[in-house]
DNA sequence: TCTGGGGTCCTAGGACCC
DNA sequence: TCTGGGGTCCTAGGACCC
């Protein structure tokens, strides 16, 4: 929190990739460009029950949009285009557009498979040539993968992240920093990081509606609400983020499997059956990973969505899949009240070490 | 309208140790 | 017989991100 306002300021530019995974779809299968696509669970003729993963623009004419569940957007739009959705291709694509992107900045950051935070403070000498040096990226990216992309560039990642919502698909939006305040201000508060429905109606409880609101607000009232979360509210709302292209790179901290029942379920075997396999999907990638585990956590959501999780940590770091299934089965049984219907089931591990960590040790 | 699946971080209370 | 303060770990839950 303290390094924000040290050294000259830098030149973030961060890429979106407009709807990455219909735009990709649509890329290998020209035939339904023109046409609604959403890419997601099955609808099942308005009976399916997960969301809706990335829509192209067409759908959004219908008002569609991603994480809406699927069997609502059937109801908008049934005559749409529904794809399940080829990660291993989107994941292929999106490794050689990181590999583009990398070229470009010395300091780069992938966040999730379609976005990316580029530094090149040191790669530019101002924002006229970063501008520049955005068109190439959009234009390589055009010419090698025949997808588009949103870029903004600003002093730092957070504004650099409201930039390239803001002008989209195909977009490129500049925010220098003498215009940071400007731009922020009349923004709605959701549209800052880490800010999502929940938060922004308790702001709005308080008068705050944009970003400007929440940054003329008392830093106290924030404070007395929120926490230190209301500090940094309020530091993002100015525009000050400390955040570094490329930190917090840590090692993974847990590794977890969940699955929804097609109908939701009180048989015990059933329930049972459905957490083993996930215990061996989470054990087979602890093991492919060489991770040892000590915390197991389940998660049991019932029919009218409410969420528990239950957890124990074991006496000794493990990698083996009985440990794992029995904690998961103990765990279950002393929860688990045979009257409720159950929609979800989770396994998660947790308090993460290394086989090659250990071998030290000993 | 009925809400996936992969994660991370934060809070808060209680246990336990010194 | 009553009771401090700091630190760490465990557990449960919630908000948020893509």
């Amino acid at each position: 929190m303290t390094d924000f306002c040290s050294g000259n300021p830098h030149i973030v530019l961060h890429v979106d990739m407009d709807h990455f995974f219909s735009a990709v779809e649509e890329r290998e299968h020209p035939q339904i460009k023109g046409h609604p696509v959403v890419v997601g669970a099955d609808p099942k003729r308005g009976t399916g029950r997960g969301v809706v993963k990335t829509c192209n623009y067409e759908a959004r004419e219908f008002g569609i949009h991603s994480g809406m569940p699927v069997s609502k957007a059937w109801r908008l739009c049934p005559d749409a285009i529904y794809v399940r959705g080829n990660y291993r291709l989107y994941k292929e694509v999106s490794k050689k557009i990181m590999t583009v992107l990398r070229g470009y900045a010395t300091e780069f950051q992938s966040w999730g498979l379609d976005e990316a935070f580029l530094d090149v403070t040191s790669d530019v000498h101002n924002f006229r040539e970063a501008v520049k040096l955005a068109e190439g990226i959009k234009h390589e990216i055009l010419w090698r993968e025949r997808l588009t992309c949103s870029i903004g560039i600003a002093p730092n990642k957070l504004v650099a992240k409201i930039a390239s919502d803001y002008r989209k698909p195909d977009g490129l939006t500049i925010v220098p920093e003498n215009a940071v305040a400007k731009f922020l201000a009349p923004l709605p508060v959701q549209r800052m990081l880490w800010i999502g429905e929940k938060t922004a109606m308790r702001l709005k409880k308080l008068g705050i509606r944009t970003i400007g609101d929440l940054a003329s607000v008392d830093v106290s009232l924030l404070t007395e609400r929120f926490g230190v979360l209301g500090v940094r509210f309020h530091q993002h709302a100015l525009g000050i983020s400390g955040a570094k292209v490329g930190g917090r790179k840590g090692r993974r901290k847990s590794i977890g499997h969940e699955s929804t029942f097609a109908t939701d379920t009180n048989n015990i075997s059933r329930i049972v059956q459905r957490l083993d396999d996930l215990c061996q999907r989470v054990h087979e990638r602890a093991t492919k990973q060489r991770l040892l585990f000590k915390t197991v956590t389940i998660k049991i959501r019932d029919q009218d969505f409410n969420t528990h999780t239950h957890s124990k940590t074991l006496p000794f770091f493990t990698n083996q899949l009985q440990d794992l299934q029995k904690a998961t089965r103990t765990l279950t049984r002393s929860r688990f009240q045979g009257d409720q219907r159950i929609r979800l089931v989770g396994v998660r591990v947790s308090n993460l070490k290394s086989i090659a960590g250990q071998r030290t040790l000993a």
